[in-house]
DNA sequence: CTTCAACTGTTAACATATTAACAATATATT
DNA sequence: AATATATTGTTAATATGTTAACAGTTGAAG
């Protein structure tokens, strides 16, 4: 894990790894900067100077080794051991975005998830629902480090306290509330209608 | 509609507003910046700053109207006429995401929702659910302006070329690939994964 | 063997975003 | 009436992010 990488760039490395692992590379092992930004819709400088920032260097003429470049990738922005997490308020969001979650390409795990209302389900292949009421307990047993929040906006602060307390140190909020955490407590915030009223000023006629 | 803000004050502008709708103004009317500033997990120069921008001033010592302030933020950030946003692929995302949609409070209205698969449903009040190849000539009709995109990775760039030609100009885009869109069509990528591993690498023990 | 072309790695320039700092102001307090 | 206090509006400083530019390199073409 290389330390002190930009936020943007830790994201863009994601980004990278993901293009690339979807990429012909048993067939086309080289790929030139300028052709990787163009299927992110990026600047090719981007590219190269994210490279440079973890050390990988690519070939003049060839591009870079795509097999290498993912694993070096990954000795970048990867944590060692699998990081777990947890999906809270699952249910529908949950659905939507799993088959974006892929466990063999990253080093993250679906561990748990919880729900508000009573019966709980089984929603991924292998991962256990619980209902909320268990959700301190479980974080702990499980070694939960990540949760995904996407509850309705009530109880949202309560909620937020419990997984905290239970030793989660990153959170990504779907909700359109801004959580009380400690300072050592990474959130990352989505909010949908904010971003639909930026499209909305950046798209008028 | 101000405009030359940066993108960044248009999203904080947007939540102030909604932060201060959900706020007893009619018992507090006013507000000072470090409060505000507080309950979005901000820093006050921020909220200054933004006000600054749009123009907009308070009291010395008993902050900002906030009525007043949430009309100057429609101002400046809004649209004369209301816009209309799609859905596309909804059946997921949509629900988890429909109690955040708030008609009141915006310029911003469902206009329509389209499904990949056969059935078509209802899913929010007063919005028609069409089958998605419907979807090129409903948006034309409905002049809808902004699309959500929250589709399953397959087909996303033909959809996304039926949108742009149907006129859209502003998309959501919650899929993981990359769009190919005009450059006048504004996107705001949303990619989950890479959110997470970005998580997973500022929160390493 | 020389020239050409294309790409990388890196620096420098530029753009945007955030935050600290503080003068100006206005009320409350003594 | 003078002083203290707290807040705004604004500027300046700093940090982060993006992109242009180009020297250096290396294979291919003539």
């Amino acid at each position: 894990m290389i330390k002190n990488l930009p936020p943007n760039t830790v994201e863009r490395l994601s980004n990278y790894r993901r293009k690339l692992l979807s990429y012909p590379y048993k067939e086309k092992p080289f790929i030139h900067s300028h052709r990787l930004a163009h299927l992110l819709k990026i600047n090719p400088a981007h590219v190269r100077r994210d490279l440079m920032l973890i050390g990988f260097t690519g070939d003049v003429h060839k591009g870079y080794d795509i097999e290498n470049l993912i694993v070096e990738i990954g000795k970048a922005i990867d944590c060692q051991h699998k990081r777990k997490v947890a999906f809270i308020g699952i249910g529908d969001l949950g659905r939507a975005t799993a088959e974006t979650f892929n466990h063999e390409d990253s080093k993250l795990e679906i561990a748990a998830t919880f729900r508000l209302t009573e019966e709980p389900a089984q929603q991924f292949p292998n991962v256990q629902c619980y209902n909320i009421s268990k959700m301190k307990q479980i974080i702990r047993q499980k070694n939960i480090d990540l949760a995904v929040l996407a509850l309705p906006n009530t109880d949202v602060d309560e909620i937020t306290k419990l997984v905290v307390d239970a030793g989660v140190k990153g959170i990504l909020n779907f909700t359109s509330a801004h959580l009380k955490v400690p300072e050592d407590v990474y959130v990352e915030n989505y909010d949908m209608m904010s971003k639909l009223e930026k499209l909305s000023y950046f798209t008028h006629a």
